[in-house]
DNA sequence: ACTAATGTTGTAGG
DNA sequence: GCCTACAACATTAG
């Protein structure tokens, strides 16, 4: 579900409910989602008070009294502030006040303890400035998978990704380093865009995203190219292409969008 | 039955 | 170290 824009919406949506409450039980009940000793997070966890929620790159970062506790929401997580557990629920936090619920059919995402993979994100994409971001890009790989590394920028993944090359008119298979200084100026200002007027929107909704609320968001209905194969490009008419890069589906416009 | 899905990680090879 | 391809993780929907 999770790129940056449904992150911050995530986040924006569960920090009033969790900022300030004391946590008085915990419980996860999937390997995958909490690898190693899901006993020893829960004990961990209790006890504790939240004292801020904030997010870096995909992760959500919740800062207690006593520690950090991070949630990536994987493919399909869902973080819910209200609700009744179901099926794919793998933790529950009780608070003095509330119930937190992660979802996670796929079990792709990760609640985990002082995580090490935070500090291994690059900068973030609403901060970067030009100079540095042209400064990174000099690089040999193609630009689609070089933006979905998370260490070289932290939050973009595949649905942004491909409207921010859209926007930009630069092919995903493009070397980074042979993109020329206006088009990778575009570029960075097209990410900038796109992902803030995606959380404006609350995010983009393809199949399970939704906030803390359980709110879908409505970002979708902007998409130019993600989910557009065959469909008239919007500014050419050109039909949208569908090809893999990186093992992932990647939507383009031939026409607008050269090496 | 088969494929693809908003993600990440580990391995192998160039 | 950088880059790429592939497999794996588990589930659902078309």
């Amino acid at each position: 579900m999770p790129e940056l824009p449904e992150v911050e919406t995530v986040v924006r949506s569960i920090a009033p409910h969790l900022t300030g409450r004391r946590i008085i039980a915990a419980k996860f009940t999937s390997k995958h989602v909490t690898p190693g000793n899901a006993r020893r997070l829960a004990e961990r966890l209790e006890g504790r008070t939240v004292e801020s929620v904030r997010r870096r790159g995909k992760f959500i970062l919740i800062k207690l009294d006593q520690g950090l506790l991070s949630i990536h929401l994987g493919m399909t997580g869902r973080l819910l502030a209200k609700g009744d557990p179901e099926e794919h629920t793998y933790g529950v936090l009780t608070l003095d006040d509330g119930v937190i619920l992660y979802n996670d059919p796929r079990q792709f995402g990760k609640i985990e303890w002082s995580p090490k993979r935070v500090e291994r994100l690059g900068p973030e994409p609403l901060e970067i400035g030009l100079e540095e971001f042209q400064k990174r890009l000099k690089r040999k790989a193609r630009i689609k998978p070089l933006l979905l590394n998370q260490a070289f920028l932290a939050g973009l993944g595949n649905i942004y990704v491909d409207e921010s090359l859209f926007a930009a008119g630069i092919h995903p298979l493009a070397s980074a380093s042979r993109i020329s200084a206006p088009r990778s100026a575009k570029l960075h200002q097209a990410i900038r865009e796109i992902l803030t007027a995606a959380i404006a929107s609350g995010g983009s909704s393809i199949s399970d995203y939704v906030d803390a609320q359980g709110q879908k968001g409505w970002f979708q209905v902007q998409h130019r190219v993600y989910g557009r194969e065959g469909e008239p490009c919007v500014i050419c008419g050109t039909p949208i292409v569908k090809i893999v890069v990186g093992q992932r589906g990647t939507h383009y416009c031939p026409k607008c969008q050269k090496k």
